[in-house]
DNA sequence: ATAATAGTGTCTGTGAGACAGTATTCT
DNA sequence: AGAATACTGTCTCACAGACACTATTAT
């Protein structure tokens, strides 16, 4: 990855530029970076798509995927593009979250990151991506292992602000294929809530919303009544904020 | 101000060291600052502070404060700094709400900016912030002037948010002084939401949410009945969600 | 008495949540 | 018949919003 050597680089070139430099002593040009907590439902559970490092600082502890800024570059393509290389897929619903920039978050140098969320829809996932390589995996949230710099704490905040954002908008969309049963996307409610909820109530309310249509088809997948797949009436309008 | 001299140096030096450097060609450091919009209410109006620019680009027009990130400092800390520089007021309550990062966000070089907003308390500004002084100044936020960069964009933005936090939150309580009347509490409502609303229904809401304690006072202001006075039970926590 | 603002209660509709039995499909 | 999941309706309670009159103070 040419992100990691880079840091090297630039930390050389400051070195030499310093020299006998005062003025600029109080301020600095740290190092911008966008990370992605990419969240997915798979096999029955809430999964977040981690990276294990190959290099110093925390090597061979798993991140979050993400990279420095390119010139030309917005904040949010600079996700979009790390979220494509990861996992071969565009289109992907890409929300901002937050800003770090604790001044000891890298022990190499000020490194600012402008952390985004993701939700990808499992069934879009390419077998290499989706993948079992030793070095990109796909993660249950309730048991994250140890992850480097503070990804912990932006992986944390990405799952409550999933879970506000659940209440009041359509983001659930972004997590099931075009057309589902109602009991599936109540599992994606239960699995990013973290609680059972009632089948009635449940439906009741996703109905009366009017968010969502009946198709023709129904869904069978075992020895018992077919589900009734719905679709949503629109796609959740991303607003980004941002020109 | 150091702050816009500093751009150029960094511009300068910047000029020499990418001298025959290619692989550093697709990246960038770009520059990084806080900006802050500062809420208050006063003179019956949603006001925000302003500065006008003495220096290209957008000289002389207005923008919000901000400046760049210093060594050690996080980002919480640097948007304090300027703030307490602006206003001399400390421990104001602030929240981030988004990072810029367009590429042509500056004219002048790659700027990304991690934008606050604060609320301040008119009764703890000082008079020579709070000041008439010809380059900082209070504007009502429904009118205000055409301003610099994506200003009038994170102005916008930090008006939303604040509409927001205000439904499930008890920031209001940062733009009352400690003791206050329910109509004074009224009238912050009304004008970050900017719609009247009803008094018997707003009473029995902020009452029966037990997020108020009547205090023995009360207060005159005219040749009419005195209004109770009421204080909150706690001031609102403020998560930050960084070390 | 008048002006000016403080303060108070009821009704209605809507939505959330608790709760259990019937329907359909396949073996 | 049995297993497995889909599907459905009622009641209660809390909160939101519409709505108008009385209370207190100073001049």
């Amino acid at each position: 990855m040419v992100t990691d050597s880079f840091i090297d680089q630039i930390q050389a070139s400051k070195k030499e530029s310093s020299q006998g430099d005062t003025s600029l002593a109080t301020y600095e040009t740290p190092l911008v970076t966008v990370d992605i907590v990419v969240f997915t439902i798979d096999d029955g559970m809430l999964k977040v798509l981690l990276i294990r490092r190959k290099r110093q600082p925390f090597q061979h502890m798993w991140a979050i995927p993400g990279g420095f800024i390119r010139t030309g570059e917005t904040l949010e393509e600079a996700a979009e593009r790390r979220l494509h290389e990861e996992t071969s897929v565009k289109d992907i619903y890409l929300e901002q979250l937050y800003s770090f920039g604790s001044p000891n978050r890298d022990p190499r140098a000020r490194v600012i990151t402008v952390a985004y969320y993701a939700l990808i829809r499992a069934d879009l996932l390419h077998l290499e991506a989706k993948a079992n390589a030793e070095d990109v995996r796909w993660f249950d949230v309730t048991t994250l292992p140890e992850l480097g710099f503070d990804h912990s704490d932006i992986v944390n905040l990405a799952w409550d602000r999933l879970k506000e954002q659940l209440k009041d908008s359509n983001i659930s969309f972004q997590l099931l294929s075009e057309k589902f049963t109602l009991t599936e996307l109540q599992r994606v409610y239960e699995l990013i809530l973290e609680k059972k909820l009632d089948k009635r109530n449940f439906r009741k309310k996703i109905l009366s919303s009017g968010i969502v249509i009946e198709t023709e088809e129904t869904k069978m997948d075992g020895y018992h009544r077919p589900a009734q797949l719905y679709a949503f009436k629109e796609r959740q309008k991303v607003l980004m904020y941002e020109l």
